[in-house]
RNA sequence: GCGCCUGUGGUGGAAUUGGCAGACACGCUGGAUUUAGGUUCCAGUCCGAAAGGGUGCAGGUUCAAGUCCUGUCAGGCGCACCA
């Protein structure tokens, strides 16, 4: 058979659809099984050689289980709210709804020239109204359950733009667009309680399966810590409270430390000499942004408040307050006790300022150099009652001690910030809130969802920070759900993150217009059995989602507390040189022009030939020859059909091969799911001719990988009824993956000195018997006394001999 | 500064999880086919003449280490200096 990729891939691409080949069953008493992958961000830079990489993975696992039976869902959709097609709409003066029709429009071509396995009947869009309703209607829940409120939060403030700036615009503290100087400007900000359910988080990652370090990301990420809080009193007779994981260490500190935007500032004002100096501190602080006062951090700077000093509450010893950046005002209580001797920043900070380290912690060298941080093996010293224990008993005991006094408690705190949902922005969902100046914030009535964006004339923020929403007065100004009274709509839109967290539910039933989707579409679905996506998106889309399904479980929405029973993960697909592909390094491939030139099976084999699939993996173009290759030497077999049944010399590898290739596709073992398939096909070449039954197996194994080839050679064979995509996935018989004899190494002490062939199920006796008659051994072990002898069964032999 | 990941032939990568390092490909070399190029097919290909030596580097555990432990170097990615 001739191989042209084009006319083949095209034909059969069309067929699939005509004929709903992948088109999961609503009614169905089949075992489902839903596959997901992270919906795309239509991009106008079009699809990435990234995206095939994720999508075809969980395609061949679909492909493969709708073979073994399952009712497969794998759908796709489009996460199009955000930030550079409004970027782009408001550069090129098109509407941002005309912009995502276009970059869906050309993904959706793109991915189906793949010929993913995806159902398209039931593609969702996260900018049609009839999808962002149940985000509106979802967003209602958590605003009537408490977990949505108003906060004055910072936010990145681009001093000539006037507009507010994602943390992604900002480049070197400057406004990516203009170059201007972005400060922090404080505005009142929708939240969500994320932190509610930050235990929930960490202790439901025992009822998922995720690889290990995803769960360590998260927990991290939420970062429950276990310590206490602890008064100082001030010389002004003001109360400072610390946080702290070391309360053992208490004796030890010197200073403090408290982050510039802390409110006691402004209290002392009057008090605090250097009033002008601290002023100084807090406006360039204010100037940077979180990731610039991380980067910093070799050289730590700070000011001493002159006029006011701390009491440590179990010495009375007088210590001085300093503020610096390095102290974040929104984790603990944005004060901190400094003890340099057991904690490497406070070192660091100490040793700049020339103020006295005082070893509380016995174990470690010289504290005046280096800080000591070992909690496990210190022992407590210059601490009055405290000295002797070890650090955890000491911890207990300065709880209880602080507790009996009133001057501190125990106190479990955590990383994890609750979630900034306000956008200023035009391209987002609306938040259905109205401000009504008698009843305060009123949820908008569910019957008027969806609220949909009303059209603007531009979508530039205005110079005020407010959403390109709050120009349309005519849709700002509305009367209140509640008292009837003159109110405002609230201008603001929900971040790109609120339509991924849901979307894998609509997916279920995504034409309900009564529900997110239906009872029993929930119920047999749920959970999302495999769900495969970026690390990147590890603490964020994940997490978030986590949340809102949690929630929507609690209000006995969906049926399952977890959204997916597994996660894996992929690695990145870098550029040539190594490095990430992006236009200024100037090493982006085009998918396109590998499936015009090689074909979209060819392309589809190279992602997951590539490399190992969970980590990042270099393009290199010279390989993808070879896959294409292999395609041609599958097509080739077609015209040398001879003969039925497996042959006997074949008949192992054949069973080997259905074996890996099954447990690979499982397991994400592409890479060598394919090496097994090509090291076969050899082996087939080898004998000059294939048996139709032969074939057809190999046809069936290759058709998850390179679908439209598979289809061609079982149709051209006629190798079996309807579609290959619909044929049934072979079983193999594990006797027949077993060898009778197989070759073992022999070593003496530890090196390699022969090989013999042995029976598989020899003992150890009769290996080592067999073993001892190869002169290649015995001139290693005459004339030595046999210490030991090891004999790994199907492995290898060692003798150790002195 | 912190966190996570990765270091194996000329190249991408395998290695049943502590048991024969280099599967499968790419590339290269030689040969066959071809007017030639391309394609295809056959043979070879970790280094070394050999003994031996080899998984970033230095130690350690073990009969046995790419795999486990300690230290260290390099590269990549992420970040909210998390007390």
């Amino acid at each position: 058979m001739k191989y042209d990729h084009k006319s083949i891939e095209s034909k059969w691409q069309k067929k699939w659809e005509e004929a709903g080949v992948f088109h999961a069953e609503s009614d169905s008493d089949k075992k489902k099984f839903y596959a997901l992958i992270e919906f795309p961000y239509p991009s106008g830079q079009g699809l990435h050689v990234g995206h095939p990489r994720s999508y075809t993975a969980l395609d061949i696992v679909s492909r493969k289980r709708r073979m073994q039976g399952y009712n497969v869902l794998y759908p796709i959709g489009w996460d199009a709210f955000g930030l550079p097609t409004e970027n782009y709409a408001i550069k090129n003066h098109v509407h941002p709804k005309i912009v995502t029709e276009n970059n869906v429009a050309r993904f959706k071509s793109q991915l189906q020239a793949l010929g993913i396995s995806f159902d398209w009947s039931r593609e969702i869009n996260t900018t049609d109204p009839k999808y962002y309703k149940w985000t509106q209607w979802i967003f209602l829940q958590l605003f009537k359950n408490g977990l949505a409120y108003k906060k004055e939060m910072a936010v990145n403030w681009c001093t000539s733009c006037k507009c507010v700036l994602a943390n992604e615009e900002v480049v070197n503290g400057v406004c990516e667009r203009c170059g201007s100087e972005v400060v922090r400007k404080v505005k009142s900000q929708w939240m969500l309680k994320i932190t509610a359910y930050a235990d929930r988080l960490i202790n439901d990652l025992d009822l998922v399966d995720y690889p290990d370090r995803v769960k360590a990301q998260q927990k991290n990420w939420i970062g429950r810590s276990t310590g206490a809080e602890v008064d100082f009193t001030t010389t002004t007779g003001d109360i400072l409270t610390v946080y702290t994981t070391r309360p053992d260490t208490l004796f030890g500190a010197t200073y403090m430390v408290i982050s510039p935007e802390h409110p006691i500032i402004e209290k002392l004002s009057d008090v605090i000499k250097n009033m002008d100096e601290v002023r100084a501190y807090q406006d360039a602080a204010a100037r940077k942004s979180d990731f610039e006062r991380t980067e910093v951090a070799k050289d730590k700077t700070g000011v001493r408040l002159d006029g006011v000093e701390a009491i440590n509450p179990v010495n009375g010893k007088q210590i001085p307050i300093f503020i610096s950046d390095y102290v974040l005002v929104s984790y603990g209580t944005g004060a901190i006790m400094a003890v340099p001797a057991h904690d490497t920043r406070d070192h660091d900070f100490a040793k700049k300022f020339d103020l006295p380290i005082i070893e509380v912690v016995k174990g470690g060298e010289n504290v005046q150099e280096e800080a000591f941080t070992d909690c496990a093996t210190g022992i407590l010293v210059n601490s009055d009652y405290l000295n002797g224990l070890s650090v955890d008993d000491a911890k207990k005991k300065i709880i209880e001690e602080l507790e009996k006094t009133g001057k501190g408690h125990a106190k479990v705190n955590f990383k994890l910030r609750d979630w900034v949902f306000s956008r200023q922005r035009y391209w987002g969902e609306p938040i259905p809130i109205v401000h009504c100046p008698c009843c305060g914030a009123v949820p908008l009535p569910e019957s008027e969802l969806p609220l949909e964006l009303p059209e603007v004339e531009s979508y530039e923020p205005t110079d005020t920070g407010e959403s390109p929403l709050a120009k349309m007065t005519d849709w700002v100004n509305t009367k209140c759900p509640k008292c009837g009274g003159d109110a405002k709509r609230e201008t603001d839109t929900m971040p790109q993150w609120a339509g991924s967290s849901w979307y894998f539910l609509r997916y279920m039933d995504p034409h309900n217009d009564n529900a997110l989707a239906s009872e029993e579409a929930l119920k047999y679905w749920s959970p999302v059995d495999w769900y495969n996506g970026g690390m990147e998106h590890t603490t964020l889309h994940l997490l978030y989602s986590r949340f809102w399904h949690k929630f929507l479980y609690d209000i006995k929405v969906v049926p399952t507390p977890e959204p997916y029973a597994k996660r894996t993960s992929h690695g990145m697909i870098l550029g040539e040189n190594g490095e990430k592909m992006s236009k200024s390094r100037g090493n982006v491939v085009n998918p396109d022009d590998i499936v015009n030139t090689y074909g979209a099976d060819t392309m589809r084999l190279f992602e997951m030939f590539i490399g190992d699939f969970e980590n990042a993996a270099p393009w290199n173009s010279s390989s993808i020859k070879g896959c294409r290759r292999f395609v041609e030497r599958f097509c080739g077999l077609e015209s040398m059909v001879k003969g039925d049944g497996i042959r006997p010399e074949l008949e192992s590898a054949f069973h080997k091969t259905i074996k890996k290739v099954g447990e690979d596709v499982e397991t994400l073992k592409f890479n060598t799911a394919i090496a097994a398939l090509m090291a076969l096909i050899n082996d087939i070449y080898a004998t000059g001719s294939v048996t139709k039954e032969e074939l057809k197996i190999f046809t069936i194994l290759m058709s998850p990988f390179a679908p439209h080839a598979a289809e061609e050679v079982w149709e051209l064979a006629k190798l079996g009824e309807g579609f290959v995509s619909r044929a049934e996935w072979p079983s193999y018989d594990e006797s027949k993956c077993v060898d009778a004899s197989v070759e073992i190494a022999v070593q003496v002490n530890g090196k390699i000195r022969d090989k013999i062939m042995v029976p598989v199920d020899i003992d150890q006796a009769g290996a080592l018997e067999l073993a001892k008659k190869s002169d290649k051994v015995s001139a290693f072990t005459d004339g030595k006394t046999i210490v030991k002898e090891i004999y790994v069964k199907g492995k290898l032999i060692n003798i150790v001999a002195k």
